[in-house]
DNA sequence: GATATCTTTAAGCATGCACATAATAATTGA
DNA sequence: TCAATTATTATGTGCATGCTTAAAGATATC
């Protein structure tokens, strides 16, 4: 008759699902539900810790726990290694250093990593192809300031994303997704027709405050990121 | 000298960062990091259980943990509801009904749903908009089957939207985030460009394997989505 | 009446312990 | 030799218990 907490977890969404618990409802505090389901505290706060990860409870000391009020869809993406996607896909991953050069980063990429001043960096162009076909073209932009060792690499065998992988781990990362009307260089390098309609990932990466990495992955045409949710 | 949860999570972290581990490396068993933290082994427990969300470790039973091998970009993303997004950012929020009919629905929303034959459905097509500009147009396609109600609701005064979340809850969600070219019916009520690249959030839920609702959300020119990582 | 301080409450954090489970390694038997 | 069985081992789960902490409410003080 006792229960363990993935029972718990799912008896209490079963009844958000039901209706016998509306957005705002207060649930009985845990010792409540531990004598209800005859089990410990610690079990039901195991299930909560799950319910309140995934947004289905809000939990506040002294508060209790309430049924989330406005319910929101949380939602979970795993962004891999371009290679790492390709070859999941069974297709043969190749890669194309379109070009590098040092240029001073426009202001979207400077204001992207929180600097005022436009910086010199790095600037890499690449294209990453699935059986030959084009699939993502990733236009990067390396601080030299904080990775100075990225100017020996030659990018023309090695991706810059692996390479900063494997040697520049990163502390803090933001993800933006934007859609992005292609340009004629975009468009050539994507089999694309130009003011085609482009999905773009975008990723900034710092480590300890200090920008190492902002890259533009967009996508060829009819890209889709796909997830579950809750 | 002894350690929670967090530190021992942070600390792990750190080691990953500082490359005193490496991808694929093996961590010392529970017990053996539990001795060297001075703190029992369910602290260890509790930190492991909060990496392996995150997707810093691999962990599987005798295998014991390892440092994930490929990392990955784990981006966790909120979508609240319209009003609620725009209410947020102080901003007016005022809902329009540009359209409400049964249809059949076209292949791609029956193969969304994962049903082989096209089905009649209401099609209901409104605009969200901040401070009286478009912010949102969604094109929603709702299984009268399912959710006989929705045919008697005033979708001009209440957004299917949020009548949906209140009165028919669903047990399974998929999003897909994509890009989109305006069609002329959307530049004109996003008052963007046709051809213009707009950035679409779709949303297919489902009770119990019934298919409820699916809905596009087109949003306005320059709409970015921005998380976190890690 | 407004503000500061105490008290209570409910949830979070941690510990020690025991047993369950899954995956691997070792052993056995045909 | 190879497959089937058994043992081992690290993580997973659960329980009982106690301490800590944040927030709400009550009380006291100015």
């Amino acid at each position: 008759m006792s229960s363990n907490w993935t029972d718990i977890r799912d008896e209490i969404k079963r009844r958000v699902l039901e209706r016998e618990l509306l957005p705002g409802a207060k649930l009985p505090n845990d010792q409540e539900l531990a004598d209800e389901f005859s089990c410990s505290r610690t079990t039901v706060q195991r299930a909560m810790l799950d319910l309140a990860q995934s947004g289905t409870v809000d939990r506040r000391r002294k508060g209790g726990t309430t049924i989330t009020l406005h319910p929101i869809t949380r939602t979970t993406f795993d962004i891999p290694i371009t290679r790492l996607e390709i070859e999941a896909t069974g297709k043969d991953y190749s890669y194309f250093l379109v070009s590098r050069e040092i240029l001073t980063s426009p202001p979207r990429v400077a204001s992207s990593f929180g600097l005022t001043a436009p910086t010199e960096m790095l600037n890499v162009k690449a294209l990453h192809m699935a059986d030959r076909q084009p699939y993502i073209f990733e236009d990067r932009w390396i601080s030299h300031e904080t990775t100075p060792e990225i100017l020996d690499v030659d990018l023309s065998v090695e991706s810059a994303n692996e390479w900063l992988i494997r040697n520049r781990p990163y502390s803090d990362c933001e993800v933006r997704f934007l859609a992005k009307r292609a340009t004629q260089q975009e468009a050539d390098l994507l089999a694309s027709d130009a003011d085609e309609a482009l999905f773009v990932m975008e990723r900034t990466t710092w480590i300890n405050g200090a920008p190492i990495t902002m890259v533009r992955a967009i996508a060829k045409p009819g890209y889709q990121l796909v997830a579950k949710a809750n």
